[in-house]
DNA sequence: GCTCATCTGCGTAAGACATACACGGAGTAT
DNA sequence: ATACTCCGTGTATGTCTTACGCAGATGAGC
């Protein structure tokens, strides 16, 4: 599936870091590895990552479809350096003393890179990815962030796993919601699903939704219909409040107080 | 982006709920949305969702392609129909009375479900999804997990995000880890990494990589060479051992560990 | 029972896309 | 010079989703 270099590496490895040899022989090269992935990073920032075609890019730069598979063996590989190229650390960083802070930091820094590229998120993170420089970069700093930390490697690696995945999927879901106006549910819409949600295939959740949590229920439950937030034209129930920053901190904070709770039976 | 039916519900959420009326007056119906989705849950399965087309699930059904739009409004529709189909959890789960086992359990269920069907995994989680009954019933289920856990109840829903997103992460980890074949580095390929991750731009990755963790370096790290550990044919280095299983309790543990910290604080 | 609007499954075809292949010419090594 | 290498391009193929229209099946209402 990855092609690979004769060095053993894959070859989106190999071009991200620069190890790519260069031919002697030809015409020169009008074009390069790192025009071609900010042509294309810049078409999917603006539209998408559906938008990122191998027309549409060599068009942004003025070439023809077949020319950037002289610096490319396949859009998949271009996706994987678009990706890296994606997923930035500011070169210097002036983390915090405190590894609690510092850890906030980083995965705020994380978290502003999905949400600046939020396509990145679209392409999947395979072994490959973890030998990418952004990546390997983004890892020591967070081994930074964790000098003072008492927890072995094997456990600081499992913890940027945790955290970066976090902040990963907090974006996504962040995105989907704010995507919407694609789906605002319509009070007959609630009151459908009202029907469907029973209590007793659902008596936990069901409780919940009536306490106007998760989806907000407009049906049967005849107690908070009468509504002031029913401030939609044609009676759209607005999707639940920004609380996405929350969950992340929540979680985030979660995830910490395990570490600092492990950290201390050493 | 999502069709939506006269409801304001997405309409594969109507799908999925059963909530679609079918039409009365032409032909019997040779087909049903439950036969196609269950075929293409199929042959994503065996040979993954890039084998999911249009096409092969109608053969495989015994119909022509165009068949299928009489059931389904998109292929997309199609995928959030599948993504649903395969997160299911058992009809009756037999939870733990202790929330902490409770939700080791939950997780584990999750964690099976993408571990049964991978593909899920490249199926984009949108808003929709949280409206698709198996997700409403995972969701359910996770609240009975924390029924006597003293969270209110956006803490309960941003615990059960995490822990979600943690259980899928893991899998995606560990299948692209399992792909593998695919990437074992040469020593080569593990030469040239220790030339370009340099000590000043990655002074706390370095040294763990030297330590044998993250990727083996054979390289200019002259100490670790003569291995014991070279079973390969041709001197390719091994993927790091199943430790997957560890980061993924690892990383659960820790958040089990903050939700009881926040619990007794009450 | 007749009639007609409705619906079924199908065939065709259009329009994106990724990408294999070969060619003419540019540029370098010998 | 000459031969070899490599560039950018044009053409072509195969795969895929999906719009559109048709002939026949089916039930509703008279």
């Amino acid at each position: 599936m990855a092609e690979s270099t004769e060095t053993g590496l894959p070859r989106a490895v190999a071009i991200a870091w620069g190890m790519q040899e260069v031919p002697q022989r030809g015409p020169s090269r009008g074009l390069s590895h790192e025009r071609i992935v900010a042509a294309a990073v810049e078409i999917a920032d603006a539209d998408g990552l559906p938008a990122v075609t191998m027309q549409a890019v060599a068009k942004s730069l003025g070439f023809t479809t077949m020319s950037l598979y002289r610096y490319v063996s396949s859009k998949d590989e271009l996706l994987r350096l678009m990706q890296d190229a994606a997923l930035t650390v500011p070169e210097t960083v002036r983390l915090d003393e405190d590894w609690r802070a510092a850890l906030h930091q980083w995965a705020g820094l994380i978290r502003d890179a999905y949400r600046a590229h939020p396509w990145a998120l679209s392409i999947p993170r395979d072994q490959t990815s973890v030998l990418m420089p952004n990546t390997m970069r983004t890892v020591d700093v967070a081994l930074a962030a964790m000098r003072d930390l008492a927890l072995d490697d094997a456990e600081k690696l499992g913890t940027i796993m945790v955290i970066s995945q976090h902040a990963a999927g907090m974006v996504e879901l962040e995105l989907s919601l704010n995507d919407a106006g694609t789906l605002a549910i319509t009070a007959e819409g609630a009151e459908m699903l009202g029907e469907v949600v029973t209590a007793e295939r659902h008596p936990h959740l069901r409780a919940l939704m009536a306490r106007g949590h998760y989806v907000p229920l407009g049906g049967p439950s005849r107690d908070a219909d009468g509504g002031a937030d029913d401030a939609g034209a044609d009676g759209a129930v607005p999707p639940p409040a920004e609380d996405v920053d929350e969950e992340y901190t929540f979680g985030l904070d979660l995830l910490l107080d395990g570490l600092a709770a492990r950290a201390e039976n050493r």
